[in-house]
DNA sequence: GTTGCCATGTAAGGTGTTACATGATTTA
DNA sequence: TAAATCATGTAACACCTTACATGGCAAC
């Protein structure tokens, strides 16, 4: 459900095609996406059946044939209407902490290989999501409030980050002791 | 896939029936779960499918019949390949975070009306995850480090909550001023 | 001439959720 | 006597992911 309102949010901004969406989606730090367009080009089919958006076809000289997707007044009211709905808890899903549960069957440096493998795959997504902040590639910026949001929004993804960092090199050094 | 080695880790405990694992479930803090039994029960099905637990059907005199499964030794192996494989990254999806990215059409109350709700709600799985620590009713501990990590896998979950009520409450103050 | 970018999609499979279904025993 | 607990499952659907498929243009 996510995907649909997430799309609506960005043709909110200004008429886009699925492969602008698919770029956005890449370039913005809080969306959680496969990394595939079929949900994209699925969901903007939906989106056009509920008449929540209209698409203009563009036929380019040099370049293949475009669809612009343009939110409708229907659209607007929807997305407005989902945005004052009651947020829903995050879903902390970490499967590590599974692997984690049933780990005491590991011999202390097989375990310290495991606690190493983690904390370095969030050091590195840590530093890239702090680069990502950097470039700040995608940013309506429309008001400051606005503004001010967005960066709250990737504050709290780095955050997550960055704490998860601290709790799992904790844990490395009190096992270590 | 996580909820395969969530049940072979609690069968590689002691053998279980389903409901049993169902209850487990329940009590264990780190366990993402829909609350629905059909996913436990279709697992088991596929489990022993694929021969990694074994089951025994007791018929008791009071009360309905039970299965009761058991890992085999192919499951044990299995688990312990399964914790060592390298940890996926944790998934952050909030859509809290969606919804705040396009909340900037929303007027100073409303904004704050929804910002209140989610910190509400925060709170109290908060408060509720901190109750379900003392409780403490799920917990194999076999030996002192098996106690250290499920302790540190608590904690894990509590902080994220805690995390995030203090950035929320931090993103309403700024807003206010 | 091969890689990367622009631009669209289909097919199939896996995972998760909601709703439904049954029936006995224990507790309030 | 109504509700909660014990104990098992089916059916249907929604959602998400992986892999496949096409084809022109620009840059190196």
């Amino acid at each position: 459900m996510n995907i649909k309102y997430t799309i609506l949010g960005f043709l909110s901004w200004r008429p886009l095609t699925g492969y602008d969406l698919k770029k956005l989606f890449i370039d913005t730090i809080f969306i959680y996406w496969s990394g595939n367009n079929n949900q994209i080009y699925r969901t903007l089919v939906q989106l056009h059946h509920e008449k929540l958006v209209t698409n203009e076809v563009q036929h380019q000289e040099n370049g293949p044939t475009r669809k612009i997707y343009t939110i409708t007044e229907k659209g607007l009211s929807e997305l407005r209407i989902w945005v004052q709905s009651t947020p829903e808890l995050p879903q902390l899903r970490n499967s590590f902490l599974i692997q984690l549960a049933w780990a005491d069957q590991l011999g202390p440096e097989e375990l310290d290989t495991l606690l190493k493998k983690y904390e370095d795959e969030i050091h590195v997504q840590s530093l890239m999501y702090h680069e990502h902040k950097k470039r700040n590639l995608v940013n309506p910026a429309r008001t400051k409030r606005e503004t001010y949001l967005w960066s709250m929004i990737s504050d709290n993804v780095i955050a997550s980050y960055e704490h998860e960092l601290a709790w799992i090199r904790t844990l490395r050094k009190e096992l270590g002791e």
